[in-house]
DNA sequence: CGGCCTCATGAATCCTCAC
DNA sequence: AGTGAGGATTCATGAGGCC
């Protein structure tokens, strides 16, 4: 190894810090209505909201038209029309709520059957939000359809969507695509239903909640769109999966739930989660998230010397380094992703895989590396 | 789980059959745009819609995959709307036209993706239309996300509708079944893309139409929801996959479409296309009531001997017949689905056709067959 | 003719930082 | 806020050529 003491890199993206993570109630279940808890933390506080809200009205519970009146779901006579209207204006209210606590670079995550989320995505579209992806969970062991009527319904929509258009949200697209077995992670996720020890029982032994998440949803959502340390809301509590997860993937939460037995049963359920350790939690990072060098650093180390020789995988063109980090191929200069772009007439070059230089290898042979591998030794002495 | 308003089923009886197929334009593509054409129809005319409009992409810049190549992107003036309001107005327009067409009994089905689906969706709720099924087009071989950004956009939606809460749409549950290999039709379907022979090509060898879609999902749509005889209306005809797949299956139908070049090449396409004969189409139906095989009786028959080694196309795994119908494959021992689908990995396997064997031809050479085929030797025997 | 390699391409809302 | 440069990024399939 060279001479190599402290380098300076320069500085990854880093992510915009919530500046008051100590006045919201972390770790907490907010007892009451989604919208009127909300209504209590201050703008642009959360960096996810994930959201399963009910599409049956009865669990809707105390719903007031759009004229004020109160709807009562046991004796009132609605037909679909009122129905959708009173569901949408709901949907409206959460979603806005939603919008103005996350942060500008913040991301809203719903999931919902055919029955509402068609409603739910036209409205979050209205209200400005920005569907980055539709996900489709396929489940591998739906209910039957008994009558024989329709297709089995054997999947859920999952909404995933930026504050807007321009806003930055996170995705860990290398933590996806490692846990996909180095494929790219698709739109459509594969998972069993909720049962079996996992699903929850109250006193009496019936299911806790009818329609409890499994974790492995939860899992993939938080690991693809957020970091550890970030604050993740469910207005939609139940009985707590999204807290469940987040606390053990080292994320921190924040529920809504109105029914004191859901919120029971979810307080017992996160007390007995464990957070995983900070090794265990480390993901595969992104280029884009590593510090950025500039070629002249890596030739100013000495890792590259001026004068060597590069050359793309073919050798179809050959180029000089010089002692400022520019190269040399016939009449063209310049950067290495200026010079391996013109000569490929290319609308852009990444010079760094584009280039290859002859290095030694472990027994002394000559071994044709890109100049990749070169930076890959410079971030390593810079650790030190 | 519960709906958002409360559900009447009530017994499918005898269909409506149609009046006045004769005024019809049966087998004609209308050249014009489509709600125009639609208001010279009669009221309750048609069986069947099938719609795939614009998708409103909202496309930014050029992309690039990483080798540098350009992605040809849809950018045709029929998807360029101003906004949101704009393709809603659109698409109420074209619905309500459809709404009105149709049979009391009728169904309709759109096809979309996250770009448009929720405001369709949206839209023909509040038009009356009531939802039976959401179904998940995953594709095989979608298009990746080139920059990393987001999930590979791997499926599109198709919404099936019937005309209200209450009208007595027609699902050929039996046949459905048939087709999944005696499990239930889910709502996900697995096709690929439209691509190499199938996709039509124009005087220069560009594809004619960017958006194709494969004729196995029209061929599924139609055996779903329709009987022969039947009218199928398409109000953005395209390239008409809908007009060939409908001709085969002895559907009659009609298409709309504004530009005389996808006319052009959907009547040509069409013209060469030839319906299914009677007893082909009969043979499909006697299948519905074909009693079902377990793989095991087959081996009992000796038409697969227990030893006989099967294996997929592509002979990625081959496995041993043993004596009771199960199936061995390394480690992985069961039904000839159960293994088929462990080892693919995938959500469900139909191992009647993934599985293969060497069968003897006619003149004594080898000849690779699904195990379906045993099957087929299998029910010719049993009806005797 | 088969095996292997290369190349083309598909409904896609497809980058980010410094100056 | 606009501009320019750095540089990160792809999977399945079919067609065609080469040996």
């Amino acid at each position: 190894m060279g001479e190599l003491t402290k380098i300076r890199v320069t500085k990854a993206k880093t992510r915009a810090k919530p500046v008051d993570k100590a006045v919201l109630p972390l770790g907490q279940i907010l007892s009451g209505d989604c919208v009127t808890e909300m209504r209590k933390l201050p703008d642009a506080s959360v960096d996810l909201v994930f959201a399963d809200p009910p599409y049956n009205l009865q669990l809707g519970g105390d719903l007031n038209r759009p004229d004020g009146s109160h709807v009562d779901a046991v004796t009132d006579d609605w037909d679909q029309f009122d129905s959708f209207a009173i569901y949408d204006k709901f949907t409206r209210d959460w979603l806005t709520e939603c919008k103005r606590v996350l942060k500008p670079d913040g991301a809203l995550w719903v999931i919902g059957s055919y029955h509402n989320i068609y409603r739910v995505g036209a409205i979050l579209q209205d209200l400005g939000f920005w569907i980055l992806n539709d996900v489709v969970w396929r489940k591998t062991n739906p209910m039957p359809n008994f009558r024989g009527t329709r297709f089995t319904n054997a999947h859920e929509t999952l909404l995933w969507c930026s504050q807007g258009e321009k806003s930055r949200y996170h995705f860990n697209y290398r933590a996806m695509k490692t846990l996909n077995d180095e494929l790219q992670m698709r739109s459509d996720w594969i998972f069993p239903i909720c049962s079996g020890g996992e699903r929850l029982k109250d006193d009496t032994g019936h299911k806790a909640h009818p329609t409890q998440k499994p974790e492995a949803l939860l899992y993939r959502v938080l690991l693809a769109t957020t970091e550890a340390g970030d604050v993740v809301l469910d207005p939609f509590f139940g009985t707590g999966t999204t807290g469940a997860v987040a606390k053990r993937l080292g994320r921190d939460w924040i529920g809504c739930e109105r029914e004191a037995d859901y919120r029971k049963v979810a307080s017992a359920r996160i007390e007995k989660e464990l957070p995983l350790d900070e090794s265990a939690l480390a993901t595969m990072q992104s280029r884009k998230t590593q510090p950025r060098v500039a070629f002249g650093a890596v030739v100013e180390a000495g890792l590259l010397k001026p004068g060597t020789e590069i050359f793309d995988k073919k050798r179809r063109w050959t180029a000089t380094v010089r002692a400022d980090g520019s190269v040399e191929c016939g009449k063209e200069t310049g950067s290495i992703h200026g010079v391996g772009k013109v000569l490929q007439d290319a609308p852009s070059c990444n010079g760094w895989t584009f280039w290859h230089y002859e290095a030694d290898g472990p027994n002394g042979e000559k071994l044709v590396q890109p100049i990749d591998a070169a930076r890959g030794l410079y971030l390593l002495a810079a650790e030190d």
